[in-house]
DNA sequence: AGATTAGGCCGCCATT
DNA sequence: ACAATGGCGGCCTAAT
């Protein structure tokens, strides 16, 4: 995206889930530093009834939801209520127009009896996925993602996946480094990628986006050697200029900073399922030594290295 | 715990 | 004119 602001509307249905329509609207509405202008919209402006019977007043129609940029389709309670058919005609348009539409959990059903999924792969909250590949056969249910980005078409799991995908939006619109900045400030996870399983949390191979993605996962099977940013750039064919340029660009972090966070995430790996000592668990993390895994640990796990272990085994064992 | 030192990080600019 | 690249150098971080 550039430098014009990007209007996102929030559509409203009927029976909408609180906590879905409220992550769209705060991540992207979160600061006025991002370029992003949110709109509530609803098929009539004014109540829109949650499913826990809250009433949010929507300030905008489908007129303002039509000029948007993005439109996202908060979850719903699809078999309760069905989609308006103002507003599935309002995305199937919004489609052709080349808006990009996004849903999170069973908003999916929306964007599904608009047409709009058809031939494109989508998720949905695994709970529903059955329901939805049975209902809509031309929509490839991925009922395993924690989002799915067909480009134009983005689909988000359940809530927390909601609050992946808009992070990846703006990864995909601002860069990784404001997408992370934001991470922060929202306190949530950094960048889970789109591929992982939705109740399995740890990244099966990180996926290979962005032009370094051959090189980040070459790094990933070598994370014992010392790496250096000269060993890098000669894999990615670049100079270690560019490497830590394009690094930043798709990670959001400084290659030695991308490989620390990685090798601490070995370690913690390590720690929880095996009874290696933490001198040969930093060994095999790549970080050395006892003395500098601890530093590491502590820094981004907050705990010390033996006492997460104990920790863990004991809420492991359910102690 | 603090000092040492190699290496990383990043703004700047010329080059492609 | 523009965007991506790579080298330089000063400051900073991290490993020992």
């Amino acid at each position: 995206m550039t430098r014009a602001t990007h209007r996102v509307a929030v559509l409203a249905l009927d029976a909408v889930l609180p906590l879905d329509l409220g992550i769209p609207t705060q991540v992207f509405g979160y600061t006025d530093e991002l370029p992003y202008r949110v709109s509530l919209c609803a098929v009539a402006p004014g109540e829109v009834r949650t499913t826990s019977g809250f009433r949010v007043r929507a300030q905008a129609g489908l007129a303002t939801a039509l000029a948007a940029d993005t439109i996202v389709v908060p979850g719903f309670a699809p078999h309760h209520r069905a989609a308006p058919a103002p507003a599935l005609d309002l995305l199937a348009t919004a489609l052709h127009r080349g808006r990009r539409l996004v849903s999170i959990c069973t908003g999916a059903f929306a964007l599904a009896e608009a047409g709009v999924l058809d031939g494109r792969r989508a998720t949905t909250h695994w709970r529903h996925a059955a329901g939805l590949a049975a209902a809509h056969p031309a929509v490839r249910v991925d009922p395993a993602a924690l989002y799915v980005d067909e480009g134009q078409v983005l689909t988000s799991a359940g809530v927390a996946a909601g609050i992946d995908l808009c992070l990846h939006l703006i990864a995909r619109d601002l860069g990784a480094q404001v997408a992370n900045r934001m991470a922060r400030r929202i306190v949530a996870a950094p960048h889970r990628d789109g591929g992982q399983a939705q109740y399995i949390d740890r990244p099966v191979p990180a996926a290979a986006t962005g032009s370094l993605g051959p090189t980040r996962a070459w790094a990933l099977e070598h994370l014992d050697q010392p790496l250096t940013i000269a060993d890098l750039a000669r894999h990615a064919h670049c100079s270690p200029r560019s490497l830590s340029r394009r690094f930043a660009a798709e990670t959001g972090l400084a290659p030695l900073r991308w490989l620390t966070a990685q090798r601490v995430g070995v370690a913690r790996e390590l720690l929880e399922t095996s009874g290696l000592s933490v001198d040969e668990v930093a060994r095999r993390a790549g970080l050395g030594s006892a003395a500098n895994l601890r530093l590491h640990f502590r820094r981004r796990v907050g705990a010390a290295p033996a006492g997460y272990r104990k920790a863990f085994s004991q809420a492991a064992t359910g102690g």
